[in-house]
DNA sequence: TGATCCCGCCAACGT
DNA sequence: ACGTTGGCGGGATCA
């Protein structure tokens, strides 16, 4: 609401600093104090008045509701935490008003001489960095980022700042210009990095090797050990990934040789693994312990060298300072029988699969209306990538571009770099390819118009570039949906391309293809094979529930199936979230929410904030029922994002979020990804939810659920032309799915997940179906059922899902052909034949009870 | 104490 | 040879 006019008055609060960069005025008075100066103007002048300096031009709130959200912060219940979350851009301020407050408020003296340790934290100094950026730069600025300079300005020795621009680099939220110089990116290429990310974790396995780390650490603390250790050791190790090194957004790729030869061990590989493995792991938190593990494990396995594992612990602690400046982490602790273990938790934006991908954009032809003009959140991160620092007043047109980068080229020349900078290049990228930026004065809905209609030029460039980046990325594809899916029967289609016979060949890594649905207005998801083995992703990330079951976050210990872990959140103050769904978003991105209906806003909620907001959930529900297991036997919905039938309006959100806008109120159950929930029936939709991976599907935490397991020949087959064709357990699972079937177990294929993944994660549940006995005692039938019936698995669902019958099967039936990239081979092959999956011996590993705390 | 993690030595590189 | 980067781990702080 307050976008244009907003913006405009802090642009020219603070105009100075963003630009002339490189050789600033700005030192002297912004020196050491600055940040904290700014930040808290009200707070009390420690220093000096206060500068408006620190806003950024696209933060919309004004002097006064930092005020408020600075007294507020005040109050000593809230805690550092999730405020940020929803004030997104003026978090960092409030964060460090509220350590400001707190300081004072604690100790008298805030000041001190000799700023205490803490003072000096690396967390804080990279809040003050950070302040000193939008979140969102628009092309007109500039976005140099000096080093000298800022560690002049923020007096601290250069060194430190190498510690944050390096885990900054690791999210693409900079990269390297020059010697000594940065540009600042901020969090346009978040989504898409993070998509990436997840990606390469997903690739790499990380989710099992989390898992096999807990059971490890389980076993070692019941001595059960021994051989399976080994084993399982070995196993992990065999499919070893070669040690992948930075992954980098096309365009963005790292050119000096220089930082090449330290790329594989560098602070930013590390910081790039560490946050793949809140991506993959479905409660999103990692304890410190097992990142390190998992970090160091990857080269040598077992050797847990404890200077070695002490050094990595304390870089973890490094990167998790800057990435909870970042608000995409935050401290916790888990807590279990052993004690309370450091660990981060997710706070990012929720990573969906990138379904409108470059590709959407570069097929706007084929894609219906709504679709070709939806703006995606790509898009949105792509723009800005050419930011044009100094000369501010150029105005770029795509067909500038090559002269945008001569200009660039000769600019580096001027700097001197060492290594030339790379991100000309990443103007050539399609995805990152920046948008004129023309329209970066304009008001932002003239601007996002504009946008649009460049898109087309964008995307053709897009798509020359494209093939470069194919290799990373995976671009799902909208397909004009052909009708009601005539599910194939469940017979068998000859590869698994094409499961719908609707969906036009495509050559897309296998990602999920929206099939908009003109009529319903239900939208399809369908999984189309890769046709690059490479491409690798087997499944669409959004589809991806995941629910490892809670093993994930904490050793997997007790031994006792019925013990469900309890995960508590100490979030107290973190209710925002929940209170107003757009506080979740930015405020510049507000206005967009408006138009959503309430009922959208719901879903949007859950989908955003699923963790926190169900949490909350779950408290209350628990509080209410007392029931301290509580096992919520709904699943969660998640919407088939599909960000090509909303408005623009949506993007926005997307844009931060990183969360496909879900417009259209199209759900789909996760499982399929194929039962479109219509908004309407929301609340009365209990959908179960799966997770799938190559080597097993899973429900959702929230379910308990029985997970069809697929023989691994089946998902991993290397042939990824033979797709099996669903046996007797997929019309189970489908029956199940339907609500005919109470909850199912889930059958593990993968030695490593052995274990009936009873989630217990509260944050998804929706709603709460109130008898969870009923439940259990279904799932234990169901499992027993399972497991002599065939290793499939059934998906509970509480309430049916309205939904029509056929099309859950076909739904299923995709499902099942889906996963077939030779890359999604499983690395463990013990079971790879499935045809011991079930026989394979499931090994329930009962949660332990786990709790999450905040500090 | 154990959890954090600041600090800055010094090696690897680039120029 | 000198400046930039940034791995690394001692040991100070914090809780």
């Amino acid at each position: 609401n307050i976008p244009a006019f907003l913006s405009l008055g802090v642009q020219e609060n603070h105009p100075e600093p963003c630009r002339n960069l490189m050789k600033t005025p700005l030192k002297q008075a912004a020196t050491s104090h600055s940040v904290l100066t700014e930040i808290q103007p009200d707070c009390q002048p420690l220093t000096t008045p206060p500068k408006p300096k620190e806003v950024l031009p696209a933060d919309p709130w004004t002097p006064t509701s930092n005020l408020k959200m600075l007294i507020s912060a005040a109050s000593p219940e809230i805690r550092s935490r999730e405020q940020r979350r929803e004030l997104s851009d003026s978090s960092r301020e409030v964060l460090q008003a509220k350590h400001c407050l707190q300081e004072h408020l604690s100790g008298d003296e805030y000041e001190k001489s000799q700023p205490s340790r803490k003072e000096r934290s690396l967390g804080l100094l990279c809040h003050k960095f950070l302040a000193r950026y939008p979140d969102y730069p628009s092309t007109a600025e500039s976005n140099y980022i000096s080093l000298d300079e800022v560690a002049e300005e923020l007096n601290v020795e250069r060194r430190r700042i190498y510690d944050i621009v390096n885990v900054l680099e690791s999210l693409h939220m900079v990269s390297r210009l020059a010697k000594n110089t940065y540009t600042w990116h901020g969090r346009h290429n978040l989504s898409k990095t993070l998509q990436a990310l997840k990606k390469v974790g997903e690739e790499n396995k990380y989710m099992q090797q989390i898992q096999m780390i807990k059971k490890r650490e389980y076993e070692h603390e019941f001595e059960f050990d021994g051989e399976r250790n080994e084993e399982v050791a070995r196993s992990f190790g065999s499919h070893e990934h070669s040690e992948m090194s930075f992954v980098e957004l096309p365009g963005m790729e790292f050119h000096a040789a220089s930082v090449n030869s330290r790329k594989h061990k560098s602070l930013r590989v590390m910081s790039q693994k560490f946050v793949m493995l809140f991506l993959v792991s479905t409660p999103q938190i990692v304890s410190l312990e097992v990142a390190a593990k998992i970090l160091i494990g990857e080269d040598q396995l077992e050797d847990l060298d404890k200077s070695k594992f002490k050094t990595k612990i304390r870089r973890l602690y490094d990167i998790a300072n800057v990435l909870s400046s970042l608000e995409l982490i935050k401290k916790v602790h888990v807590t279990e029988e052993r004690g309370r273990k450091p660990a981060f938790k997710w706070t990012g934006p929720e990573v969906l699969p990138n379904i409108q991908d470059t590709k959407l954009e570069t097929t706007p032809t084929t894609c219906p209306p709504p679709i070709s003009e939806s703006i995606t959140s790509k898009e949105q991160c792509s723009k800005n990538l050419f930011p044009s620092r100094g000369k501010q007043n150029f105005t770029r047109h795509p067909s500038l571009i090559k002269l945008v980068k001569s200009i660039e080229n000769d600019r580096r020349k001027i700097q001197s770099a060492p290594t030339s900078p790379v991100k000309i290049i990443a103007s050539t990228d399609g995805n990152l390819s920046a948008v004129p930026s023309k329209m970066a004065q304009a008001p932002a809905i003239a601007k996002r118009q504009l946008e649009g209609q460049s898109r087309k030029a964008k995307e053709i460039k897009m798509k020359l570039s494209r093939s470069a980046l194919e290799c990373n990325l995976t671009s799902p594809e909208v397909v004009p949906k052909p009708e009601a899916s005539q599910n194939t029967a469940p017979s068998q289609q000859p590869a698994l391309t094409q499961p719908l016979g609707a969906c036009p060949p495509s050559h897309t890594p296998v990602s999920p293809v929206i099939l908009p649905r003109a009529h319903s207005g239900v939208s399809y998801a369908i999984y189309l094979h890769p046709s690059q083995a490479h491409t690798v992703t087997t499944f669409s990330p959004s589809f991806m529930l995941q629910p490892l079951p809670c093993a994930n976050v904490t050793g997997i210990k007790s031994i006792n199936s019925k013990v469900l872990n309890k995960i508590t959140t100490e979030e107290g103050d973190n209710q925002r979230a929940t209170d107003d769904p757009a506080k979740s978003l930015t405020p510049k991105e507000r206005p967009t929410i408006k138009s959503e209906t309430s009922s959208q806003r719901c879903l949007k909620r859950s989908q955003a904030l699923p963790e926190d907001k169900l949490i909350k959930r779950y408290r209350s529900d628990k509080e209410s029922l007392d029931t301290s297991l509580t096992f919520l036997p709904s699943g969660y919905l998640i919407p088939l994002t599909q960000c090509t039938h909303g408005n623009k309006a949506g993007f926005t959100d997307t844009e931060k979020a990183g969360i496909c806008p879900l417009q259209h109120t199209t759900y789909s159950s996760p499982i399929a990804g194929v039962i479109p929930v219509k908004t309407s029936e929301l609340k009365a939709v209990n959908i179960p939810a799966f997770h799938i991976t190559p080597l097993n599907i899973m429900l959702s935490p929230t379910s308990i659920a029985a997970a069809p397991v697929l023989s691994n020949s089946c998902l991993n087959s290397s042939d990824t032309s033979s797709a099996p064709n669903p046996n007797s357990s997929v019309l189970n699972f489908t029956l199940q799915h339907v609500g005919l079937i109470p909850a199912g177990v889930q059958v593990p294929a993968n030695p490593v997940l052995q274990h009936v993944p009873v989630s217990s994660q509260p944050e998804n549940v929706l709603h709460s179906s109130g008898n969870m006995n009923l439940q259990e005692e279904k799932v234990t039938k169901n499992i027993l059922q399972l497991l002599d019936s065939d290793g499939l698995s059934g998906k509970h669902s509480a309430p049916p899902v309205p939904k029509e019958s056929q099309e859950p099967q076909a739904a299923t039936e995709n499902f099942f052909r889906t996963p077939g990239g030779p890359n999604t081979v499983p690395s463990l092959s013990a079971s790879s034949d499935g045809t011991d999956r079930v026989s394979q011996g499931t090994l329930y590993i009962p949660q332990r009870k786990l709790e999450v705390s905040e500090d």
